[in-house]
RNA sequence: GGUCCCCUAGCUUAGCCUGGUUGGAGCGCCCGGCUGAUAACCGGGAGGUCUUGAGUUCGAAUCUCAAGGGGACCA
């Protein structure tokens, strides 16, 4: 059964019943039963932040999943949807410090671990329940009721077995290593978790002067508060230095530097000239000794502290000698280590200088730039102070800059699996191909050390026991807690109560206590594949859908969840968790901007919502750009894709007016039966559609989901709309009932036409394709129900759409010379004349000689052989079309003349019956007025007039009455007209 | 410094892989037309150094190289 819609595209009205109709009908559930039975599809999901509200990035990621999913289901398979979301970590730390009121790990402690994590948690709950909101109102059917989520405490037995695993083959190390810091937060941070931005920070070249007296070594930094550190100076083997007499007003002194850098340091030493005292190579200066800018008890003095030491990381910039401090950078830690230098680190975890320098003891390493510096100014050591802009790393989340710092960490060997991850790289299908082939591959083949040890609370617990005498133990399930002191069934296995947990040694019986660690959060979201299956502890859910077929998530996400994954699978399962890895880029501002609440260019998804709906929004949102190209977001987009959405709505709504009216029943009317009656247009509209449906499939397919979109738009606004529904008006709209068997031929093929497209549409716009789908007599409970359009191949027919194309383009130069005439298409011509190129093309013409006289509105076509020109009295101007010629007769006999002024009524007519918003089906009384010679042509066309605009009777009077009156203007005549509706 | 992506009308973009009449659209602007599905639409007009330069070629928006600009990732 057809039921009306509503007769205007309303899409937040809409789009409000249709997320009621799924509660109610409980249609998510029912169609996932509807495919229970067909292949298994596992796709991931790739946890968002749990931050409260999802942005318009979020936004695409979820549209490009519910789309792939919806399709799948569509083709028939099984697809494992479970949403997750990513909530333990440094953010919701943060937020819950500001809003609770704490500023340091050390308030945290006194204000007792478990009553932080507890409020961690619950807010991590509340934010989750609020973005679920948001997906829902987005369209997004996913398994809201049952999500994953990285808190949960099966969830937490997943990451400790991939923990295990790595203990198992060799992965797993505590390291002492300088690792990037962030000193508020008092924690490591891995890579991915650092923000870089420009930054003014000192520049400084400072002397160390040689022990020897000769002189002194000059060396170049931007990070003063390091000096402290200060073991060593390293210099480039290879590289030419020179002891260099530097000269001017101020005196002279030798300094050591890279050669050809002595004309730039005579500069920024303030001298006028300079003369090279001797040259050598760097490798020449290994082990010369120097006195360090701070003398420093602390610092561990070994054999090689304090001298030149050679290493290949120098660079011909500045002074070419690079102040080393092994205790906050990494190349110097390698460089220290080389020699046996100790790393010496007189830096606390909050950033502050320890009492092993005892002349700052206490004070920020940040905020004592100045003060260094006139330090060095005083004791002579300052050779040159400047500002320079540079990029420098902050936290992702405090956005402190960080530091270095020498610590004891945690880390999964990454480059001892390099080759397996880059053997997977290579297996894995990448959307596009170079999302693999280059980026994630670049970014595996510099992988280092993975650092998962995070001095915090709200995180996974490293599952690590250690003893004093060095014996440690990795627990991989809770199993294995029951064997520890402190341990109770069902406890919190998050600190602190998972600290009480200790074991006893096996080799010295002494006790093993608990790394106080918590895991990387990246980690976290890395063993989602599996952790989401509850394996190891459940070994159900993973037998059925295990290995993982697809994700998708944004191209940030090559080195944070990509990578995360592939180095956790293999560790777990020789394999990256997926065979197909799609990447998506970022929605910006209209400027091209990353969006950002501190630039206060955030456009909001749930404000777009509001005001074109769900459906537009996603539509825009895959059209605008290729998936894996960032999309500049344009404020008018959605409201264009409404307009295709909308036009739609209208087609529907036209078809369904007109087929009520007629009682149409499409189950009656199978293409069996109908084919016979089709006429060669509604071949041409049913050939479109089926050329839809191949590529909507192609597209999908091959991801390319901005051409599925483009396409869409294309085929229901340019085939359906505009071109076919203006052929089949007329059709609709006669009541002869000779004429019914074509009339439900047109029906048919608008049905078709329309049903198709509510399938193809379903998974990008899943409202309106639902609404249509339900009121165009669908017999499912839900069109996401459906099986997906296969194309029929037998119904494409390439004659006819060639022929309409021509056609069309011919009644295209027949508007345009119109135009040119001041000619109007309500006017009929009197002839035109086609001249093919060849007769194959006058027969092409021909086959749709009635749709040219009616689209044109031409009252006969007449067709020329070669070289034939018009037999008329004027000559006629040529004008070219695709495959020929056309020649149109603008001359005007008194019938034409007659029935250009018919029309002309008519139209003024039924705009006045529009404006009283009649009834379709209402019948009126007409009175009309006019010159008496126009009187003269409306009567030869009165049937017709009367006919056209439902008129029960039409009189001609000197003074029209009726509900409504009105004069109108026609080419210069006033017409008055009277209508009032029959009782 | 390295790697990757991008650059076409005022804005957003198609075309590029696979070189070939006059580089298509949409939005906006101006003029005209059409309309009983359509607060919609159609036609015409204005608006393009296809970022620049070099090369390959009979022929380059398209292929190659270099430069410039934008973005991302790394060091």
């Amino acid at each position: 059964m057809i039921k009306q819609i509503r007769a205007n595209y309303d899409a937040k009205g809409i789009e409000k019943d249709v997320q009621e109709y799924w509660k109610q009908t409980d249609a998510y559930q029912k169609t996932k039963e509807h495919r229970s039975g067909g292949e298994r599809f596992y796709f991931v999901d790739g946890p968002p932040y749990t931050t409260g509200a999802i942005h318009l990035g979020t936004a695409m990621n979820k549209t490009v999943k519910d789309i792939l999913i919806r399709y799948w289901r569509m083709k028939g398979y099984n697809v494992r949807d479970q949403p997750g979301f990513d909530m333990h970590g440094l953010p919701i730390e943060v937020k819950v410090e500001k809003n609770i009121g704490v500023h340091s790990k050390k308030d945290i402690e006194e204000l007792g671990i478990d009553k932080f994590v507890s409020t961690c948690r619950e807010f991590a709950l509340s934010l989750h329940a609020d973005m679920t909101e948001q997906f829902k109102q987005l369209g997004v059917w996913m398994d809201w009721d049952r999500p994953y989520q990285t808190i949960k405490l099966d969830y937490l037995e997943s990451a400790w077995w991939t923990i295990q695993k790595a203990e198992e083959k060799g992965l797993l190390k505590p390291s002492s290593r300088v690792v990037t810091w962030c000193p508020r937060c008092e924690t490591a941070l891995a890579e991915a978790e650092i923000e870089y931005w420009d930054e003014t920070d000192p520049s400084i070249m400072v002397r160390f002067p040689l022990r020897d007296g000769t002189g002194s070594l000059l060396i170049w930094t931007t990070t003063p508060w390091t000096l402290a550190a200060n073991m060593a100076v390293a210099v480039h083997p290879d590289f030419d230095y020179a002891r260099v007499r530097m000269s001017g007003d101020s005196g002279s002194e030798d300094v050591i530097i890279l050669e050809s850098q002595a004309e730039y340091v005579m500069q920024k030493g303030g001298y006028s000239s300079f003369e090279v005292v001797e040259r050598m190579k760097g490798a020449d200066l290994e082990g010369m000794d120097y006195m360090p800018p701070f003398e420093i008890e602390a610092a561990p003095s070994s054999e090689w502290s304090w001298r030149v030491l050679l290493a290949d990381y120098v660079e011909q910039d500045n002074t070419g000698l690079v102040h080393t401090a092994p205790g906050h950078g990494p190349d110097d830690y390698e460089t220290g280590k080389r020699y046996g230098i100790q790393p010496f680190c007189p830096v606390a975890e909050n950033g502050r200088y320890t009492d092993e320098f005892p002349l700052m003891a206490g004070k920020k390493v940040k905020t004592v730039a100045d003060e260094v510096i006139k330090y060095l100014d005083e004791k002579g050591l300052l050779y040159n102070t400047s500002k320079i802009k540079h990029r420098y790393g902050h936290c992702w989340r405090c956005k402190s800059p960080i530091i270095y710092r020498n610590t004891r960490q945690w880390f999964i060997t990454v480059p001892d699996i390099k080759d397996e991850m880059l053997a997977e790289i290579d297996r894995v299908k990448w959307v596009p191909d170079w999302a693999g082939s280059t980026r994630e591959k670049n970014w595996v083949e510099g992988a280092r050390d993975w650092c998962i040890s995070r001095q915090r609370y709200w995180g996974i617990p490293m599952p690590v026991w250690e003893c004093e005498c060095g014996c440690r133990k990795v627990v991989g399930q809770y199993e294995e807690l029951k064997e520890g002191e402190g341990y109770t069934d069902g406890m919190d296995t998050h600190r602190p109560w998972i600290d009480g947990v200790t074991f006893t040694c096996p080799k010295c019986g002494k006790t093993m206590r608990r790394v106080p660690d918590v895991l990387d959060v990246w980690f976290d979201s890395g063993v989602a594949a599996w952790a989401d299956l509850g394996y190891p502890r459940r070994k159900d859910e993973f037998d059925l859908w295990w290995p993982p077929r697809f994700i998708v998530e944004a191209h940030d996400q090559t080195r944070g969840w990509f990578y995360s994954q592939l180095g956790a699978g293999v560790i777990s399962f020789d394999r990256a968790p997926y065979d197909e890895v799609m990447m998506h880029g970022w929605v910006l501002d209209p400027k091209g901007q990353k969006m950002s609440k501190s630039l206060g260019n955030v456009i909001e998804p749930l404000e777009l919502i509001d005001q074109v709906g769900a459906d537009s929004l996603r539509f825009y949102l895959i059209k605008s750009n290729a998936p894996w190209e960032d999309t500049a977001f344009q404020k008018d987009g959605p409201k264009n894709a409404r307009k295709v959405l909308n036009t739609y709505w209208n087609v529907v709504n036209f078809a369904s007016t007109y087929m009520i009216i007629d009682g149409y029943d499409p189950e009656a009317h199978p293409l069996s039966e109908m084919s016979a009656y089709l006429r060669d247009e509604d071949r041409w509209m049913i050939s479109r559609t089926e050329k839809m449906k191949a590529e909507a499939t192609e597209y999908l397919e091959s991801r390319e989901l901005h051409k599925l979109a483009r396409m869409l738009d294309e085929y229901i606004t340019e085939d359906l709309s505009r071109w076919y529904v203006c052929l089949v008006r007329d059709r609709s709209w006669s009541e002869d009932s000779d004429m019914e068997a074509d009339k439900n031929a047109s029906y048919f093929t608008l049905y078709y036409a329309i049903m198709s497209t509510a399938l193809v549409l379903a998974p990008i716009a899943p409202h309106i394709s639902e609404e249509v789908y339900q009121h165009m007599g669908g017999k499912l409970g839900s069109v996401h129900m459906e099986d997906w359009p296969v194309c029929d191949r037998t119904l494409i027919d390439e004659e006819v759409e060639h022929s309409m194309s021509m056609v069309k383009d011919i009644v295209d130069i027949i508007a345009a010379e119109r135009a040119k005439m001041g000619s109007k298409l309500r006017w009929p011509l009197l002839q035109v004349f086609v001249r093919g190129n060849d007769a194959d093309a006058n027969k092409s013409v021909k086959r749709f000689d009635s749709v040219l006289c009616d689209q044109a509105n031409v009252k006969k076509i007449v067709y020329l052989g070669k070289d034939e020109i018009p037999s008329v009295e004027k000559d006629i101007e040529p004008v070219e079309f695709s495959d020929g010629t056309v020649f149109i007769d603008f001359n005007v006999t008194p019938e034409i003349e007659a029935e250009g002024y018919a029309r002309e009524l008519i139209r003024r007519i039924q705009q006045m019956r529009k404006d009283m918003k009649l009834n379709v089906e209402q019948f009126i009384e007409c009175q009309v007025s006019a010159e008496e010679r126009l009187v003269g042509l409306f009567e030869t066309w009165k049937d017709h007039i009367s006919n056209e605009v439902r008129a029960k009777s039409l009189v001609f009077t000197d003074s029209p009455e009726g509900a409504q009156v009105k004069t109108w203007d026609v080419t210069g005549k006033d017409i008055t007209i009277g209508i009032s509706p029959c009782q």
